[in-house]
DNA sequence: CCCACCCATGATCAAGACCAATGAAGGCAC
DNA sequence: GTGCCTTCATTGGTCTTGATCATGGGTGGG
């Protein structure tokens, strides 16, 4: 009951709007499902309340990149994009962890669109930022060589005391390489100086180097 | 006076609605003109009547990729989001022919938007479409390598006839490569009888070939 | 006829993909 | 604890792709 309460982007909804959403259940899914694959036809719009999804392009050859990852709060734009444009998924989502999330059908969600002022909002403010995410994929992936990428995503990701628990299979994944090319630039770095690698963890040993890197992608 | 008329996408737009959008002047601009760059705001909603425009990611060093075009009818999705992500341009757009656009003032395009249900439907069909194609490049540019590229996009953009009147140095920026690549690349497929190459054009010999490098792009 | 633009080609070089083998740390069962 | 297994990481080596520099030839318009 009530789970747009938990969903702060939500809180602005005309009341009845959010009446109409709470009427939805929640649905928890387990970590490694898979939400959705490339081919299928978009069934909703789908809000993430709980845990993490990443959504992914798949290659042939099993190789993926990383599109963008959906947080609590957010919600997919591949979802968005098939609603409202009527195409199907193009990607692959993955829970990452235990996840729970809301479905609106389709048509709920193209009636809300058009009634409610508040949800067309959030709906299209979410759109926009994750379009503007993408052109930033596109700008990285294109300008920048795997070094900086890698350094822009150790800034990025890092907490406030400068540590990243990823391990260097996820790191690859991120910025779209290869484990081991991670492992060797991942070395280089802190044979510089600017990072210190362990097991499953980065520490951040000297933030401007980093800076410089990602300033500098030239490639 | 009523330009509307002439954009086929707005034909379906309520009358009161094209009244306001038909009191807006277009404005020409010459060839090469630059519509706008990185950096600046977002002055209003583009849709351009006639020409055709160009949107490209600019690289440091002056390179540059091809994000896409803007057709008569269209609009162009950097403004969309502009003005409703409320961020900056991040590409640059330029005229590649004298090109007549109107400019739908931020007010006025956020106002339709919110009561008109025929120009929401308009915008946010392009939106996603655009989108898709955004995706798709990402895709692309992941997934296939230039041979696969060039053969798809000479597919692609080829006429009825199977001629595509394009200069090296135009397919290069189109698929984010350099010139000599695309020389060499056109040379083999060439060779290999898949086309035939004349200066600033290119004709299908083989189609089935290039169907078939385009089907498998490993990298 | 000359000057832009367009194209071909060669040489070099770095980035990164891919394959393979090994090491090292942690978790788990017993 | 000991042993075993899985996950994570390191390292080496090979090979393609494509970026870049350089140079010369061709073509067509003014």
């Amino acid at each position: 009951m009530s789970w747009t309460r938990t969903a702060p982007a939500l809180n602005a909804l005309e009341p009845e709007t959010r009446a109409m959403l709470d009427r939805l259940a929640p649905v928890e899914v387990p970590e490694a499902a898979v939400l959705f694959s490339p081919g299928q036809a978009v069934k909703g719009y789908v809000i993430v309340l709980e845990g993490h999804v990443g959504v992914h392009l798949i290659g042939p050859g099993g190789r993926d990149i990383l599109l963008y990852e959906v947080a609590p709060g957010q919600s997919c734009i591949q979802s968005t994009l098939g609603l409202i444009g009527g195409a199907d998924y193009s990607a692959e989502a993955t829970a990452t962890v235990p996840t729970r999330l809301v479905l609106v059908p389709r048509t709920l969600f193209l009636d809300l669109l058009d009634r409610s002022p508040g949800f067309r909002k959030i709906v299209f403010a979410a759109f926009a930022e994750r379009m503007q995410a993408m052109m930033q994929l596109i700008e990285t992936m294109s300008f920048m060589r795997v070094e900086a990428r890698l350094a822009a995503l150790i800034l990025d990701r890092a907490d406030a005391a400068g540590t990243l628990e990823m391990t260097q299979a996820e790191i690859a994944r991120a910025i779209g390489t290869a484990r081991e090319v991670v492992s060797r630039r991942l070395d280089r770095l802190a044979r510089a100086g600017a990072i210190r690698a362990e097991r499953g963890r980065i520490r951040i040993r000297d933030r401007a180097a980093l800076e410089a890197l990602v300033a500098n992608p030239a490639v």
